[in-house]
Parts: C-alpha cells; structure tokens; sequence
DNA sequence: CTCCATGCAAATCTTTTGCAATCCT
DNA sequence: AGGATTGCAAAAGATTTGCATGGAG
C-alpha cells in the first residue's frame, strides 16, 4: 500500500528546496485547491482567494505547484486553459464533451504503456502522458441528436 | 487498398454541401497546406498567403478546413495552437519535447482502442482521440544532460 | 442582383510583466 | 537588512469581430 505524502508538505519542502519564502498568498492558494473540482480554471482559483490574492499571484503560483507536481496543466480545446490536481489521482485520460464541455475520465495503463514504448525507442524522457478523446457524450446525443 | 479523396475535392464539395462560395483566398490557404510541414502554426500558414489574404481570413478558413475534416488543431503546451493536415496520415501520437519543441510521431492503433473501449462504455460518441506524451527528447538530453 | 466573403482595425480575453511597495527569513 | 514576493496596471499576443466594400453564383 504505497502512501502519498501530504500535498501541503510537498510544497512547503519544494519551496525550501528551491530557496523560495512560504507566503500567506502561496499557501492560501494551496488551500483554495481543496475547495476545487478535480478539473478548474485559473479564474474559478482566483474567485477563491480574491481579492486576498491578485491574479498575477495566482498564475505565479499555479506555475509554481506544476513544479512542485501538484497541479496538471490540461488543454480540453478551449481558448483558455484548465488545471487539475495530480495527488490522490490515478492515471486517466478524459473523455471531453465538445456540446457541453464535461470531462470524464477512464484509466489509461496499457495505453500509456505504448506511449512508454515509443518514448523508449525515441530516446525521449518521458515526463507526462496526455491521452484525451474529443466527441459528444451520450446526455447530449439523447437531448440534441447524434448530430456532428 | 483504400484510396483517400483529394483534399481539393473534399474542401470543394464541403463548400458547396455547406452553401458556402469557392473564393480565391480559400483556395489559396488550401493551396499552402501542401507547403507546410505536417505541424505547423497560423502565422506559418499565414506567412505563405500574405498579404493576398488576411489573417483574419486565414483563421475563418482554418476553421472550414477543420470542419471539412481535412485539418485539425493540436496543442503542443504553447501558448498559441498548432495546426495538422489531417490528409494522407495514419493515426499518430505526438511526443512533444518541452525543451527544444520538436515533435516526433508515433502509431496508435492499441492505445487509441482502449479510449474507444471507455467510450463505448460512456456512451460517448468519439470523434478524435489525442496521444501525447512530453518530456526531454533525446538530442536535448545529450545536450544538456537529463535535466527536467 | 443578392448574399457571402474579405480586409481592416478595433476589440477580446487570458496570461505575463515592470516596478514600487511590502513581506519573509 | 536584503532579497523575494506582491499588487496594480499596463503589456502582450493570439484569435475574433463589426462594418463597409468587393466578389461569387
């Protein structure tokens, strides 16, 4: 039974491994990410800790807890971007909606697997896989028709 | 052994299926495509057809030509999209360097099933899977060591 | 002729940055 | 103290849009 370690204290010792000061602002964002679905926006962060916290802030640190491995940046074909958390989550692709924007997630082990595959031959570090599929889910076909 | 429509057909007879008239600029940003490496961004695009057609007109034809089936955007983490023919390609992942930004391909018939599999199961109707993997790619790391 | 399409420039919108003031350690 | 961090507002940069003019069918 592998035990993850406490996100708050992966942050706090990624902050003192990089010479960097533990902030109010920092940790309040580390703490707004609880109060967070699995899959957000810089924006819906933001109205957590505004106006305690300014949006510059929130970008800095959003980068700074991709570093620390916290946070995921995932693209789902919008003009901007969207987050995750990455502790206390298994592997998973999404499955994104294109009428109604919802994600679903599937595991992903034999598919990521042949991404290692072909990293492995390429001589390429693999550091994060992205696997995501793109179409309509089975609610909006219901209400709207196949349609596109 | 199946033969693939030309991409002049297509777009045309997607004009023509969608009401929509045959102009010069379309032609012309169609006529580029074949000019371009596989991933390539909108300015690139843009670059071949300036100043005949505007960007403006580039990004409204882009649009048709993703919807004619025959272009699809791609994210490779920056901050602006890229772009893919679609035509005369198998399916393929991509292995996004994040140092040097190369990409390389790799078939995806096995993982591309697993997604298919989670759709079914989700009732999902699947129109595009994207397989991507990031890291350090083999010249980087000889370059400048293993790194991130 | 009648819409459709285009160019131009302005508008959007998210994310980034410069800089002076403020906070950590 | 002294560098790191923040807020603010301005900048940046890709993409989109309004509108008057020109083009396709």
């Amino acid at each position: 039974m592998e035990r993850e370690a406490d996100p708050r204290e992966v942050f706090l010792s990624f902050l003192q491994r990089e010479g960097l000061n533990v902030t109010r602002s920092r940790l309040a964002v580390l703490e707004a990410l609880a109060h967070l679905p699995k899959h957000f926006e810089a924006a819906e962060l933001w109205g957590l800790v505004r106006p305690r916290v300014s949006a510059a802030t929130v970008y800095r640190t959003l980068e700074l807890l991709q570093r620390a491995g916290l946070v995921r940046k995932v693209e789902f074909g919008e003009a901007h971007a969207h987050y995750e958390r990455t502790f206390g989550r298994e592997d998973h692709g999404h499955l994104v909606c294109r009428r109604c924007g919802r994600v679903w997630e599937f595991p992903t082990e034999a598919s990521r697997r042949a991404v290692e595959e072909a990293a492995q031959e390429q001589g390429f570090f693999l550091k994060e896989v992205v696997i995501q599929g793109y179409g309509v889910c089975a609610g909006c076909r219901a209400r709207e028709g196949p349609g596109v």
